[in-house]
RNA sequence: GGAGGGGUCGCAUAGUGGCCUAGUGCGCACGCUUGGAAAGCGUGUAUACCGCAAGGUAUCGAGGGUUCGAAUCCCUCCCCCUCCGCCA
């Protein structure tokens, strides 16, 4: 969530940064507004509520029935003002709920994603003596990839990995972690269901994105979209020191995705599916240490993604397309030469800097080195995301005669230099 | 899932309706003392909100309730421990 100070001090800066979001900034105004009545029947509670504590002080000496009356009185009131400040504190809530983490000023402005900005391309396009064939083709003939069955065992949007393709997961996930644990990334393995009350801590449950999540009702708990919003919680109600930073994680999970309002969007394949496996890197880092860390978690990207010889292309999101939590946001969008007329780059990682906008949700603080408690600004970065990564490599790696090659890297974990 | 026990300040503990404005010990910080240290002594030691400030309010696992007043009584839920059941 957004600081409330800042809403207060720079209600414009707080407009125009929302506006770039595509949030109205008249939702700013109405909550200063409602702040302020807010903050005026706190004040009256917080008299009363004094009053009140000074007459059972009393009362606790002597139990007149003046005295009585008089606090008895004094209830009814405090019981009234209460509920309107509670009506009050909820629309309020409500309201910084829906507004999103500021875009950075120098975030390139625009509406969507037509206008993010690319920085670069990397690697060297093969030249296929063949027409490349999408990699769905490709797979199902292998038998590594079966969407037929999902659809009809779990519905549409479902895929099973068989064969090489199952044991590529697993060498992708090898690849990632050993890549990470040695620049001191802690693996864990996080849950995969997760409390509305976190959720909503995380910056994740805002009212346009709960559509998105899947929810089991009987155990109160939704399903995570990404190992990020179990990972980012590992430091609730912490205060870390200042010399432990940064603080960096690489998670494996499961991931849940109702993928509601992509109707008819990727419908075929694996590109776009409710649940996938990832590898994901997650960092705490000081304030001024931010823009760096971010860096390094998108060279961190590069480097597997080069790992694996794909082309790729790193682009700067702009503001209209950016994520909610996001100040900043940087996607890797590999080369899918089956994909399109003549082969596309899609997006197979992302990297963002969700500064304090989680870290306030989740109360994840650091000391600084005069004894101050800050909020840690928080990053977040894909390592593989398996099935787009997969479809990379099948389009990129595969020969004329329907089998794809193994990229060298994951010789060794899969056994095999080729499948077929 | 069933039965029982528990959750209090960083840690450990005290606290069965008003003297709790949460005590004590440990730890930690600062000061005194010392050549230096330890011990000792003294002072301080949470978070959030409102307020220019003085100060006030809230928080004893969470939420609700009873009461003029709740750490304390009642209800619901969560978590931990012991036993049973089930299970990878």
């Amino acid at each position: 969530m957004l600081d409330v100070k800042l809403i207060r001090e720079n209600p414009e800066k707080v407009k125009a940064g929302v506006a770039k979001k595509k949030v109205d900034p008249k939702l700013v105004d109405k909550f200063l507004r409602l702040d302020e009545e807010w903050r005026v029947k706190t004040k009256a509670l917080d008299d009363l509520a004094a009053e009140q504590n000074a007459i059972s002080r009393e009362m606790g000496q002597n139990q007149s029935q003046d005295l009585l009356s008089k606090a008895q009185l004094l209830k009814q009131r405090i019981t009234d003002i209460e509920a309107e400040r509670d009506v009050l504190s909820s629309k309020r809530d409500d309201i910084l709920n829906k507004l999103p983490n500021l875009p950075f000023d120098d975030v390139p402005l625009g509406k969507d994603e037509s206008e993010n900005k690319i920085l670069r391309e990397v690697g060297k396009k093969k030249n296929f003596k063949f027409k490349p064939k999408d990699y769905l083709t490709i797979a199902e003939k292998l038998g590594i990839v079966n969407v037929k069955k999902a659809t009809e065992i779990a519905g549409s949007r479902f895929g099973y990995l068989m064969g090489d393709a199952a044991l590529l997961e697993f060498a992708l996930v090898r690849l990632a972690f050993d890549t990470l644990v040695k620049e001191r990334f802690t693996p864990v393995v996080p849950p995969v269901m997760i409390t509305p009350t976190v959720y909503r801590e995380m910056g994740r449950l805002a009212a346009d994105q709960k559509e998105d999540k899947y929810y089991l009702p009987k155990d109160e708990l939704y399903l995570v979209g990404s190992a990020e919003h179990t990972i980012g919680p590992l430091g609730r109600g912490e205060v870390f020191e200042a010399s432990s930073l940064p603080k960096r994680f690489v998670g494996f999970s499961t991931c849940f995705r109702r993928e509601a309002g992509s109707y008819g969007k990727d419908t075929k394949g694996i590109l776009r599916v409710h649940q996938f496996d990832k590898v994901e890197m997650y960092s705490f880092v000081d304030p001024e240490n931010s823009e760096r860390e971010h860096k390094f978690l998108l060279s961190m990207q590069e480097k597997l993604v080069s790992a694996l010889e794909l082309p790729y292309r790193v682009v700067e999101i702009c503001t209209g397309d950016m994520g909610w939590t996001d100040a900043r946001q940087f996607d890797v969008e590999t080369w899918m030469p089956g994909q399109g007329e003549a082969g596309e780059y899609r997006e197979t990682h992302s990297c963002s800097n969700t500064t304090d906008f989680q870290t306030r949700g989740i109360n994840a603080k650091y000391k600084t080195k005069d004894g101050k408690k800050e909020f840690l600004y928080a990053l977040n970065a894909t390592g593989f995301a398996i099935g787009r990564i997969l479809i990379a490599i099948i389009e990129n790696y595969q020969t004329e005669d329907g089998g794809v090659e193994v990229p060298k890297v994951l010789r060794d974990y899969l056994g095999k230099d080729k499948i077929e």
